[in-house]
DNA sequence: AAGTCTTGTCAACAGCTGATGACAAGCTCA
DNA sequence: TGAGCTTGTCATCAGCTGTTGACAAGACTT
């Protein structure tokens, strides 16, 4: 699982490296610079822009509601690390600045057409949250899969009306 | 401005009353338990569901992206230390039950008909997402007033197809 | 072979966190 | 008046954080 600025120490990420935590310390030149350099490897996946244009609804909407199938990186996780670790105010003007270049312009380019900076940022908006409400109710109230697929059909309509709208 | 929960220590809270920090850790009875205590707090309130149901979509769109006038309490700082203290493994839990019993279930209920749960889910992710992303660029891609407008319009229209789908 | 750079460890640092025991002043009530 | 409760402070605690200086072993270069 993907944790949050915050929530994962130096002497964490030296550890599953098999590393002391002097080593990534010094390596990186501090914690912030190892965070900047993580989000920054995430970014070339583009997961969400590639692919067919016609069909973006649809996948977006199943990978963020059914999540992931391997555990591995699903091309979200960097989005993820970023929404948890708002509310840090250590990490909070990278989170800005990163989805901000990361995520927010180059889907306002790929959209294109009229107010497609608004449009981009409600599209964004929504991807994000459903994807984080998925975690906020882990474990409480689940929502049943016959229940789970109709909600994947309307939110993957959403979503393609936002981006046809140009 | 509302912070997290990671970002708000014991001392912060006692300087804001003028008081020691050790009477409000008494007082609670721990950081986890003021924690809660302030989560209920902002409960009652319900200014999502309170209101015309046939202007749901415009009411919420509107305070969500133009934010509010006042810069008290405006029904969503509760949602939004909520949403900023995920990704702290100490407030976890109390966040996931929180979210629950405040905020998804009452939703449902309110909602009602066919998929309530799922339609909640979407919807709750939705207003979630387009609140957070309006801090994540703050200061940066800032976009235009008359755009915003036409933001609140189709995020308003989206809301409130949700609400009458059922 | 000698010098130097990289890779890495260890111990320690100052700064912060939430919590707690000891204690003081003021209030209430018998 | 004196007992007991509330309200509050202060110093201090252990635990954690990211960082850094001192040092060691290996590899590469001249």
């Amino acid at each position: 699982m993907a944790h949050s600025y915050d929530d994962v120490g130096m002497r964490d990420v030296a550890r599953d490296v098999g590393v002391d935590a002097a080593l990534v310390s010094r390596y990186f030149g501090g914690k912030e610079e190892l965070f900047l350099d993580v989000l920054d490897s995430c970014k070339n996946k583009r997961s969400l822009i590639d692919g067919d244009r016609t069909e973006f609804g649809l996948r977006v909407a199943r990978q963020i509601i059914e999540g992931p199938e391997d555990e591995d990186d699903n091309g979200f996780t960097g989005l993820l690390v970023l929404l948890r670790s708002i509310g840090s105010s250590k990490a909070m003007d990278i989170v800005q600045r990163t989805s901000d270049a990361n995520f927010f312009q180059p889907l306002t380019e790929w959209l294109g057409g009229k107010h497609a900076a608004g449009r981009a940022r409600l599209l964004a908006g929504m991807i994000m949250g459903v994807a984080i409400s998925r975690e906020m109710s882990a474990g409480y109230s689940e929502v049943a899969g016959v229940e789970r697929e109709t909600m994947v059909q309307r939110f993957a309509a959403i979503l393609q009306a936002e981006v046809d709208a140009g």
